[in-house]
DNA sequence: CACGATAGTGTTTTTGGTACACCTTGTCAA
DNA sequence: TTGACAAGGTGTACCAAAAACACTATCGTG
């Protein structure tokens, strides 16, 4: 994050405007979320979200994105806004507002995320076990948690975790540890096959030793967004 | 609003944060948003959402209530964020973050709004009627609307439209001009009443030269929130 | 070739949503 | 006084989507 020296003496201060990113992935059946270890102070040591300071020609998106790829590598990540924050005490440097965003990746973008400017260490961590986290993230995560369990509902999101092709178990799974809750496996399969969203690869995934399962694909990767 | 004359010179110049708020209400049938005539420059004349700059030690919810008050005289308002806008041309004074609201009121909030402040003139307009609007006003109340329609489904925000007291009929009437289409009576009474949520006030409500219909409240005025 | 492990498949039941028509109770005017 | 008008209030039959539920198929391995 930037140098936090200005303060300010004009007639109406300004504060300042970060953006924070939660990424979700799913890792061994568990949520995962994306965190940085921060290098300076405050929280100097301690795991944050991904973010900060905007640019003042940059518009609030670009300014996610840009922080994600400086501090992680991640790029390429659909990113939806969540929510804004903006409690006055919550960085002790100055007023800051975040405007938060929260994105969904596959699994393979687990490719050890590199860390890179003021971010000392990059890593996932399980949803359940978070460690302590800077400033006001731990409600940020919270929130994007229970953002994202209310859009598996009405939406098709789930299908941003998954890699290009994958099996309708793997999916199942992914929804089980989302909800927390197992599914029955032929209402779950009659229920995203009806929504015809995804095809057959023609490929079959052999892993095990069992029955090798159908791989799929979805069919149109562009808009895998609202159903309802 | 705030005078506009200043400029950064500081290393990481920091953007101008407001609030905007769109406030919503029921009119003779027909959804209406409030709107305020700007007083000064820019957009000078034209109509555009109650709103303004963000006090250095206030919250962004204070920042809401506080604008709206000021600029209309409505107070008490059950407000919820909406989105936040950052255009980077959104506004041609500076760079301007606006952290948009929501707000749903009763028809007999409508005791005409008093203008105040940078507000020349406060007024309610019909939805889908609504004259030129300053900065991207339009667009924040066009997100506005698909919110509150989104959420009449599997929410009860309707009920905040009401009265303390309202008849069945009248609820109806709020969601027909809602959803915007005619609902049949006997199936919205059955769900309405399923959700347990109103009951009978006792009296009734005699209008017109027909039998008068029963009064009900709401049951938890507090938590008339999310249902799914 | 038998066993273990996951893949894959249909039917029945329950439930929630939709469609639909008539009687009731008040006002008002002839 | 009474008949016409206007909105208030009620129940049932049908359909579709969701939930419950158990067995066979196919592969690897020992």
């Amino acid at each position: 994050m930037r140098a936090p020296e200005q303060t300010f003496s004009y007639r109406y201060p300004h504060p300042a405007v970060t953006t924070d990113v939660v990424v979700f992935t799913i890792r061994d059946g568990r949520l995962c979320t994306l965190l940085v270890k921060r290098a300076n102070a405050p929280y100097q040591g301690s795991w944050a979200l991904p973010g900060g300071f905007l640019d003042i020609d940059e518009d609030l998106d670009a300014c996610a994105e840009r922080e994600l790829a400086e501090e992680t590598g991640l790029t390429d990540v659909y990113l939806e806004q969540l929510f804004t924050f903006g409690r006055t005490d919550r960085d002790p440097r100055e007023r800051v507002i975040s405007v938060t965003y929260y994105a969904l990746v596959p699994q393979h973008a687990l490719s050890t995320p590199r860390a890179a400017s003021d971010a000392a260490a990059v890593g996932w961590f399980a949803f359940e076990d978070l460690p302590e986290l800077a400033f006001d993230h731990a409600e940020i995560i919270d929130m994007a948690h229970r953002r994202l369990v209310a859009k598996l509902d009405y939406s098709t999101i789930a299908f941003q975790f998954m890699p290009e092709a994958f099996t309708l178990s793997e999916l199942q799974c992914v929804y089980e540890s989302l909800l927390n809750q197992p599914l029955d496996k032929r209402n779950f399969r009659k229920r995203i096959l009806s929504l015809d969203l995804i095809e057959e690869t023609g490929c079959q995934r052999r892993t095990g030793k069992h029955r090798p399962a159908r791989e799929y694909r979805v069919k149109h990767p562009d808009r895998v967004e609202i159903i309802k």
